[in-house]
Parts: structure tokens; C-alpha cells; sequence
DNA sequence: CTGAAAGCGCTTACAG
DNA sequence: CTGAAAGCGCTTACAG
């Protein structure tokens, strides 16, 4: 067998209509059971899977929702993936995936391909770029063709749609709470995710709960390909830095490691936080603790919602979806009055 | 603007037929330049996107590359997937991306959802289950269905068509020579990946190696979730094992941390060599020697191949390709004489 | 250079 | 209960 068969051979094989065919294959209750029977009898035998393109060109449905991330290297994004397919597959759609690769060129392309009717809804976390930029012209186009988009992690607030996220300053303010809880005087932020809607968030949460402590601030901005170790230890010589929040694992792991290396003991000298729990953060010596952001949750719910949207279970207004999260302790801090 | 505009409409617009339309947007020579011009601008300005099912069902042709992996939080298959979708778009291709979860019968129910032309092509990775019981039945609808299909890193020898692998006989061969050459003289292999086509290789090469060295045989299978730090004591305690080779690369961080927890130096005590080079190899203190993977070379080499492929630049008969990999030094192993 | 027509493989109102 | 027909939005041989 080297062609798909198709609805119409099957009927000139059975002698009946293609209706009939079509019917009987979609357990119409038009059709006679005898006839299902025989229909589906053959189908089988001869493989028969019906023509995607032909079945969406016909209904105007795809079955399909299209995702667009930053990257799928870091475990925040994975894991997101990992929920948006997991849930995707239970509700019998499948995901087309683009990687704009924090370009915001690359995801104007993306859309562009997905929007002529290869997808029934859209999934996005925003490129740096586009944050940084705050532009959303090239997310006109899906409001243009009545696409639903559901933005989480990465979101711009300007943009009118479904969003989820947690709760980025109300998490950082926490997570300094807690530091000083445990002793810790001198709480420094670490970005090495600057320009995004998330870091944003973050800092604004760092200097609220800085303040409302009567603390200093001290916040570093850095590129993972250029951890600035000497920025940190002078930090930790000359100011008594004491406890560093990161902005992410990888982050959070470069503190560790250039304090444990510079002769530092963790927690005893330096506490340290990170965003994201990822498998690193278990496996380190010492463990770190995190600030989990549940990135298969939200995934998933990302996906839920759009669904719900896309079939029409949703009342106009979009939602904005805050989840909630909580610190993970291990061994990179110390025992506060908290726990 | 509420609908996606169709070519019936921009050909009412422009006073032409639907067919000049077409053409015109395809740049097609039989149409005149103003008349090519006038409708390109048309189009630009009311947001026309081609349908995407109607030209995939008229060509019969989707763009499309459906891929199937069994799982993507781990840092090689998410690494390979990067590497799929970077070539795939720069190809022009899309991909719809399935993930097994280890588990044969998803992987079944993947395949027959896409195998309704939806994709030109697939590239699979084979789950744990498939490969453990070496069936391919699942595999058949896709000859049926005239779909090309290309394997990678998981493959099955038996099923016919381009597969992509790294030579794991000769790299298990390999790093159990350097280990021998840096003065170990026990070496264990731990394995996180039973039932594997890629653990089934490595396992060869291993007894290969030792035998050829006149070394005794330790080979431990365990399970990711429950290290059996206690085996690896013992063994360390009284069979003196100084060198491990691990599966993967969370394999050889749980043996690390095991050792080390229990007083062992590494590398002194205890060499470490891991598959897979992943972000915690770099990390960990000490940091891990790999033997690199190369995923993103493997997925995109994949892509390449399926693309060729399917537009028919291949001769007949499927080959096997086998990609050069290498051990990455670090600090988890002693300088031998080789390096 | 332009257009009418057939057809890709389906679904579905409508008629019988 | 079954079937003929229209149509989803395109492409492309063919005619003019």
C-alpha cells in the first residue's frame, strides 16, 4: 500500500455514498448499525486515517494550539513544555513549537506561520527583546485572524488577553523576609534575566521589602556567559553582604560556586535564594533553596484556559491568572524564626 | 476585521479572477508585474495569510515535521530538540512536537494522530517500553502511510530507515581506556537506563574493554529515583572501586554526591566519567567529565536527513549515521597519560 | 497575460 | 436510512 486511502475509495469498495462513508466512520446515528459495522470494518483493515487538511479546511478546526518560548534549555521552560503537552495530549490537541530564541524578529515569524489557519489558539512566553521593547505590533495580526492567545511567565500587561503568572514581587518580598528572618542583614538581588516583565517585578518587590526593612539595597545585574565573581566577593568583603537572592538556578548556582570557591561556607557566610526549582538546585552541594515557580502548573493552566477560550467556555473578558507558589528550604539557607 | 480574508475575496476587491490571485501571490511569470504588484498590495493591506489546511491538502505537502520523544526535562533530549526546531525553521519547516513518556502505547497514539497528514515526515526517539520489548508494529502504519521516518540516539536496528546515533560501543571503550590510563583499576558501570538500545551498546563496550584490560566486571542498573547509595559504598569500601562510568548525567551526579557525602575524595578516591554533557556536568563542584552526546548535532543532523529525504534527494536504501563524539575533561577524573 | 474549471478529501444541510 | 450536491480555500493544467 503506497497512497493513504481515502473516503472515497472506500466507498466505491463498500458500494455506498461517501455521506455514508463519512457518516458511519463519525457514529452518526443517521446511519444503520449494519452499515457502521461494514464501514468501520474496512477502514480498519485498510488503515484508513482521514485527511487532517481536509478535515480543517472543512470544520475551520485544527485540534492544534501553537507555542512560542524564549528557549528550551533552562528548566523553567521545559517543564512548562512538558505541562502544556502533557495536558494538550489529555484534551486530544496537539502543540506546534517555536523557539523565538529571545529574538523578537523570530517571533513575529513564528506568528506569521501560525496564524493562517495552522493553529486554533496561540501559547506564548515573551522574548527578552519584546519586553524590552514593550512593542506588540506583530501580535496585532492575531486579533486580525481571531486568534486566542494565552501569555504566561513572560507577559506584557498591555497586551489584551488570558495571562498567568505567580506572583513575582509578592514572592521576592517573602523570600527577603525570610532571609531576615533568619539573621541575614545585608540582602543583595541578583538578575540574569534584565528586561523582562518577571525581573521587573522582582525588583520592584526587592526595594519594597528593602525598604520596609530599613535595609540596603544592592542589586547586580549579570550575564550568565560572565558571572562577575569579583563583583560578588567584593560585595561579601567590603559591604558584609550576607545573603544573595537570584533570579534564577544557573544564577543562583554561580553565587554558590564563586563564594564556596573564594574559601565562603553557605549558609554559614552567605544565604542564598534562587528562582526556578530545577533538578540543580536538588543536586548541588549544598542543596539550594528556591523559589519554586511551578512551571508545569502553569503550563498546564496556560493550556486549560486556552482551550476553555478557544471553545468558547469563557465569559468575554480576559483574565489575568496569578498562581500560587511557595519557597522551597534546603540547605543553602539558614533556620529562620520561620521554619 | 473578524475573519481571515480568502482569495475569492481579495479577487472580488481587485476585479480579477481567483485564479490571477493565486498566481500573482506565487509569483507566478504568467502574470503581468502592475497586476502582481496591485494584488500583492491588496493582500498586504487586508492581512491575507494563505489557509494553511488548503494549501496542504491541494499540495499535499504540510511543511510539517512531526517529533516524538520520550521525554524532554532531561537536559539531552531538550538539547536535541533545540537542535530540531533551529534547523527546522531555518528550513522552512514547522514541528509538532509528541512526547511518549517512556510509555509504547502513547507513542502509538502519537504517531496515529500524526500520520493523517499532518507532517511530511518524523523523527523519533524511542521510548524505554519500545525499546525494552523490541516491537515495531506501531512503527508499521507509517510505511503504510509512505511517511519517512528517521531515528535518533534511541533507535531500533530492525526497523528500516535512517537512523542517527553516536557510536556508544567505542565511546564506553573509550572512556574505560582513559580511566585505566589515569591508574584506575576498578571500574564500575552504573546504568539509569536499562532496556536501552544506547544502555544495551554501552554494556558491550564496557565488557569489551574490561576483558581486553583483564579487569573485573561491576555493572550496576539502578533506578533514578532511589540510588542504591549503599551498593556504591560497599563496593568502594571492599572491592576498592576507584572509577565509575554512569549512564547519564544525573546518574553521575548521584554517584559524586554519594561518595563524597561519605568522606570520598574525587577524583583521588573515585573517578567519574558521565554520558551526556549537561549543565550540571559544568557546575557540580567537582565538575563532571563527560562523554559529550552531541544532541543538538544529532537533532539536527536528523532533521537534515528527513528533510532530504522527503524531498526525495536521497538514494533509495536508509543508512545508519553514526556521529563522532568526544570525552569533555573535568575535574572529576586525574590526569592520565593521555591527557 | 487572464480566467473558467477541476479537484485535493472531507462534512453536512437537504432531499428522498 | 442513504445519497447527491455544495462548499471549505486553495493550485494548476488548460483554453483563449
Amino acid at each position: 500500500m503506497d497512497k493513504r486511502i481515502t473516503l472515497k475509495e472506500l466507498a466505491k469498495l463498500l458500494n455506498v455514498s461517501i455521506s455514508t462513508v463519512s457518516k458511519a466512520l463519525n457514529d452518526s446515528p443517521e446511519i444503520s448499525v449494519q452499515t457502521v459495522q461494514r464501514v468501520k470494518e474496512l477502514a480498519k483493515l485498510n488503515h484508513y486515517v482521514p485527511n487532517a487538511s481536509a478535515v480543517n479546511l472543512k470544520t475551520q478546526r485544527t485540534q492544534t494550539i501553537g507555542v512560542i518560548v524564549p528557549e528550551i534549555l533552562s528548566h523553567f521552560f521545559a517543564e512548562a513544555l512538558h505541562g502544556i503537552e502533557t495536558k494538550a495530549s489529555e484534551m486530544g490537541y496537539r502543540i506546534i513549537i517555536c523557539i523565538s530564541n529571545e529574538s523578537m524578529n523570530k517571533e513575529a515569524e513564528s506568528i506569521k506561520t501560525l496564524v493562517n489557519g495552522q493553529v486554533d489558539g496561540l501559547i506564548m512566553s515573551l522574548s527578552k527583546e519584546t519586553q524590552a521593547s514593550m512593542r506588540m505590533d506583530h501580535l496585532e495580526i492575531l486579533k486580525n485572524n481571531n486568534i486566542p492567545l494565552v501569555l504566561f511567565d513572560r507577559i506584557l500587561s498591555q497586551v489584551n488577553c488570558d495571562k498567568i503568572s505567580i506572583n513575582d514581587s509578592l514572592q521576592t518580598k517573602n523570600a527577603i523576609l525570610e532571609l531576615y528572618a533568619s539573621g541575614c542583614k545585608k540582602i543583595a538581588y541578583f538578575s540574569g534575566i534584565q528586561d523582562t516583565s518577571v525581573d521587573n517585578e522582582r525588583k520592584k518587590g526587592y526595594f519594597e521589602a528593602i525598604k520596609n526593612l530599613r535595609l540596603e539595597e544592592f542589586i547586580v545585574c549579570f550575564d550568565r556567559k560572565n558571572f562577575p565573581d569579583e563583583k560578588l566577593l567584593h560585595f561579601m568583603r567590603y559591604e558584609k553582604i550576607d545573603a544573595v537572592l537570584a533570579s534564577d538556578e544557573l544564577g543562583a548556582i554561580l553565587v554558590m560556586k564563586s563564594a564556596l570557591n573564594a574559601g565562603f561556607k553557605i549558609p554559614e557566610d552567605l544565604s542564598v535564594i534562587g528562582f526556578t526549582n530545577g533538578i540543580m538546585s536538588e543536586h548541588f552541594r549544598p542543596s539550594l533553596s528556591t523559589v519554586d515557580q511551578h512551571a508545569e502548573k502553569q503550563g498546564k493552566l496556560a493550556l486549560g484556559i486556552l482551550i476553555e477560550r478557544i471553545e468558547g467556555k469563557l465569559s468575554k473578558d480576559p483574565k489575568e491568572y496569578k498562581i500560587e507558589t511557595s519557597i522551597i528550604h534546603r540547605n543553602s539557607t539558614r533556620k529562620g524564626i520561620l521554619n
